[in-house]
This record gives structure tokens, sequence and C-alpha cells, in this order.
DNA sequence: AGGCAATTGACAGTATGCTGACGATAGGCT
DNA sequence: AGCCTATCGTCAGCATACTGTCAATTGCCT
């Protein structure tokens, strides 16, 4: 059974060293809870205004371009339609991003932000700094780098073969958008 | 607005290196990309059993620890009460799984594998080592090694300061746990 | 014009993960 | 014994994320 030893920082030794290790070794359990661990520090910096990183990402995605239909936002963000409907429904229900239907094609739903969105926008902005900092704070500023870049390029590698790659088509339509940015 | 160009891997530079950049280069959101990446490469590898990775990790624990509580388990994984029943609920529903009130403690709910689940574990070894292979596939020996021990750092840091931070504890009573073993 | 395939959004269903509340149980303390 | 607190499981509710299916719409091709 081995006996008791703790440390101060980490997984105890004795299970991670043992055929367990076959668990947190794992680079896809290793990233999920890297996941929890992210979302979790921005949920605390934005405690006040209660956004969560994919709301948050979906209002900076919407600042930079106004009058995006949901399917687009969704290969920007990398997420499916479904997904994209039900985030974008809550900011919407809230009153932080304006929903309409396109005229020159009835089956997109154009969105933009209110006025209110605009504004949780830029008071998160703070809050989206500091999270990014405190997560990468166990590394200095080379390893972050070295991180970030070995990171970027697995997912890069990956990115054509996921279900939503993640790119920025074609969604400059100034007729299409139009309707949407009219607030 | 800028005029369009492509390459064959990756975020368009355009949109990359735009103020979006503000999102795509976020430690959090590549986290996010490169969970979905692992998931969907697991969920590919697994497809004959039908095994989350999550659903893999907990026989995996129940291998390791037979007869260990709910909790216990949780703070194996890094998941809280909800999600360790919910997950757990599933592969019992599916017969992989036994769950049985501990006498010791009725409190406790202890788990332990069924002869479905052994095999079930058994068959999908193959798949998980295929699903971690591929997902480093981008990076050299040198250089997954040097991610993962990144990435191992970061999560050492904040894990004690997750909602469930991951350790073993101590699970083991024989008392406990021989009930939960007779199958 | 008429038909057909692709696109889009909505919906239902499933699986993680979280919170907060509740009830049952256990252990310690007086 | 009686009480108080901590622990554990469950439940309801919420937010991501996925699948698959359906209807509406569009564009293309004949």
């Amino acid at each position: 059974m081995g006996t008791n030893r703790s440390r101060q920082h980490g997984i105890d030794r004795w299970v991670r060293d043992e055929r367990l290790g076959a668990i947190y070794r794992r680079p896809g359990f290793m990233i999920r809870r890297a996941h929890q661990v992210a979302i979790g520090i921005f949920a605390e910096e934005c405690a006040d205004l209660d956004l969560t990183p994919q709301q948050h990402g979906v209002l900076s995605a919407l600042a930079r371009f106004p009058g995006i239909d949901q399917i687009s936002l969704g290969r920007l963000l990398g997420l499916d339609r479904s997904t994209v409907a039900g985030v974008v429904g809550r900011l919407s229900d809230r009153g932080l991003v304006r929903r309409s239907v396109s005229r020159v094609d009835r089956r997109r739903l154009l969105l933009a932000l209110r006025a209110a969105g605009t504004r949780a926008l830029e008071a998160s902005h703070g809050a989206a700094e500091r999270a990014q900092e405190r997560l990468l704070a166990p590394l200095s500023a080379s390893e972050r780098t070295q991180f970030l870049t070995l990171l970027e390029r697995v997912l890069d590698e990956h990115n054509p073969s996921t279900r939503v790659p993640v790119s920025h088509g074609s969604y400059a339509d100034p007729r299409m958008t139009a309707n949407a940015l009219r607030e």
C-alpha cells in the first residue's frame, strides 16, 4: 500500500509514479485540468460581471466583427452551431447582444453588441488580463513563450481536422451587416 | 476590411495578428481548443467502445483502487461530487461499475469494476495510447517532454487552489473495501 | 420554372463540469 | 444522552460542448 507522504505542491509522488501515472501523465488529463484551472481563474477575476470565458470571447469577437452571423462567429471561436446559439442566446437574454435576421439571406442571424454589451466588454478587460497573467504565473517569460509556441503548434496541426476549424472565413458583407449594427 | 489570404495550416495570419489576437493568443483560448482536440481524438479512437476520456479515467482509477468511494475518486481525478456521481452513474447504468453503500460508514458509496468494466478497460487500452500519441504527434520527443514539463508545473502550482485539488488522500480501509469487491 | 443540394438555425438528447441546497450519517464534545 | 459540526450523496439549476434531425432558405443547374 505504501506509506503516506506529502508535499507542499502538486500531486503526491506516490500516486503519480505508480501505475495510475497512466492517468496523471496523460496529456489529455493534464489539458483537462488546465482547462478547469483556466476557467476557475477567469471566473474568480470576473466575479462581478458574471461573464464566462466563452461569453467574453463572443463579446470580443462581436466588438471586432460587428454584424457577423452565428456560423462565422462559430468558426472564429471554434464552436459548433448549437453551442454558439446557446452562448449568444444567454447574452441576448441579458441584453448584451442583439440578434437580427439578415435581409439579404434570411437563414442568417446577424449579431452585434448592444450598448450594455460594449460596457460589459470594456469592464471585463482588466479581469481577462489578470486571469491570463495568473494562469501563466508559474512560468518565466521565456518559458511562457516556449509553452505557448508548442501549444500553438499542436493546435495548428490539428485545427484542420477538428469539427469546427478555426478561421475567419469571409464575413464582410456591408449589406448583411447593415441592419445588425443599428441599435 | 483587409484582403483575403490563406495557408494550409493554422489560423489565418490575418485574423491572428489583428486585434483579435487578443483572443487567439490568449492561453485560456488555446487550452480550451486543446481540450476540444483531445476529446475529439479520444472519441475517434474509442468509437467502438463508446467511452469518454473521463469514463476511461474512472475505470482506470477503479482498476487501481477497487472499493474506493466517490469522494476519494473525485480527489483522484480532480472532479467534484456531482460530476463524479454523474460519470459513475452512467457507467453503472451500463453495467460497468458496481456501487454499494459502505457498511462501516453508510454515507460512503463504494465503487468497483464489474467484469464488463474490466473488459471495457482492457479493450480501450490501445485506443487511449493511440489518442495520446496522436495528440502530441506534432511535437518531437524532446518537445513533448518540454511541453508536458511546463504544463505540469502550471498545474502543480495551481492545484492547491482549485476547488478539488488532485491527491490520493487515504482510501485504504479493507473493511470499507470488502463488500464493494464482491461481485 | 422546377428541382436538388448546401447552408443555417432550432430543437432534442447526451455528457461534462460547476453551484447551492437538502437530508442522512458520523464523530466529537459536553 | 444531547448537541454541533463535518462529511457524503443527491438533487435542481446553469453553462459548455457535442450529435442528429428537422424545416426554412438559398443557389445552382437543368
